[in-house]
DNA sequence: CTCCGACATATTATATGATTATTATTCTCA
DNA sequence: TGAGAATAATAATCATATAATATGTCGGAG
């Protein structure tokens, strides 16, 4: 039962790469030009190296782009790797908007549907135990035995492995930042949203290899769920919007 | 008509980080380790701080991984970041295989039907009309007007932006480089896979903001290049195999 | 023999100064 | 007015030094 000895990305690059990143995607620099090297070294008091380093990772992102003379510049947004985890996450964490959320759950409704009827077709005997696993964790999770978010996650994550394909499950890191968020505002609005009734189906289909009644029953999942966000949407004050922490 | 001005990306550090990627897509380091940051210097006759910045974009991208003592290595293939258009583009270029472009297309298959039915419900006239635009030239293209995958390819592009999603907007960049080698094959194997009234089918169902049949439409496009892939992949040596370049 | 801690060591992480390349802006001159 | 030259600002690159951090090694206590 060995800790899986997660990296420790405590360093002053992550840490600066961090920051800019939540400055950049909250829109700190959208009126100001972004800083130079030597100011940035000067303002978050680390070396030009670990500046530059962190500039780099941020470019490799797609967030930032620099040119000699001219300086370096946030990226219009629509060349922003959406797609990145840590751009995701810092957009749903710092910058959470419903419209966000509801388009990432709209790209959501066409991923997952499709996965679940590859896994319903693929799946071994393995993987459907590991998405049963998952969704037993959900049940228990229900009388307070672990996180209702994780053990909900776990049941995604198992469908996105199931298919086999490496792109669906690449979505993984992605769908469970999403979900996290996602779930925490569900929950704030309407009790639990997706009911484990729901999930069972989901299952059910899957190990009985329907492809068809697994999609659905997946598309049924995510619709109810971006129902909720879009209702949200339509009445804003409803459930009471998070306010937006900066790093101190 | 200005073009719009193409950030060079013609320094040493983005130089490396091709060459670097490119390696170990194709599995380079598979069997010894990655060289240490004095190495790779000396190898490539960079300076330790553009090795550093390559090295760090890479992380980024989660090819590598670096510690302290420990070095840095390459990361499992099931962390990298197959949804970052570089590292699709050197999977897709560098070591081509029928099964990624299978998978990948399945994961296109889901997307972009989805987005077919998103853009009949919202495109505005001009959205539909720079999807049109995508289609006539795919038409010209076939006089001899035009390459017939950049036509193609601003076919796609408009009808994930019709979406208003940035999500779809954002697989653009990989669908582009994806299509271009997808249609490099299918066009080997079969001439043109899907014909034109395939594309008019879509556009015509978007147009008349007909959801259901926009979907299916892009659906039965879709079906059919993956189709070929797959029975490519079945018949090996049916189409001779493009043989992976080496960069000099 | 096993475990634990001190120490050596290799490697990345950080810091700093200097030089070069690139390019937007300004100036000069025809 | 315009073209070309000079200027200057900035990132890009190089070189070198020091710090931090894992990892292995070895000796000794138990």
């Amino acid at each position: 039962m060995a800790l899986t000895r997660i990296p420790r990305d405590h360093n002053l690059t992550y840490g600066l790469v961090e920051s800019l990143g939540q400055l950049i995607v909250t829109g700190e620099f959208d009126a100001k030009a972004f800083p130079t090297e030597g100011e940035l070294s000067r303002q978050h008091g680390t070396s030009r190296s670990v500046t530059r380093e962190a500039v780099k990772m941020l470019t490799a992102k797609g967030l930032l782009q620099a040119r000699p003379r001219q300086g370096t510049s946030v990226t219009p947004e629509a060349q922003w790797n959406l797609l990145d985890p840590d751009v995701l996450r810092w957009l749903l964490e710092r910058k959470f908007s419903l419209r966000l959320l509801a388009e990432f759950t709209e790209m959501r409704l066409a991923i997952e549907p499709a996965a679940a009827r590859l896994a319903a077709r693929r799946a071994d005997p393995d993987a459907v135990a590991r998405i049963r696993d998952g969704l037993r964790r959900m049940v228990a999770a229900g009388l307070g035995d672990e996180e209702p978010v994780t053990a909900d996650i776990a049941f995604h994550t198992a469908i996105l492995a199931a298919t086999g394909n490496r792109f669906y499950a690449q979505l993984d890191p992605l769908i469970n930042t999403a979900l996290r968020i996602s779930i925490r505002f569900t929950n704030r609005v309407k009790g639990r949203a997706a009911g484990i009734a729901g999930h069972e189906e989901v299952l059910d289909a899957i190990a009985a290899g329907d492809a068809e009644r697994a999609g659905l029953a997946m598309h049924a999942l995510l619709s109810e769920v971006l129902e909720l966000i879009e209702a949200a949407a339509a009445h804003p004050g409803a459930g009471a919007r998070r306010p937006v922490r900066r790093a101190s």
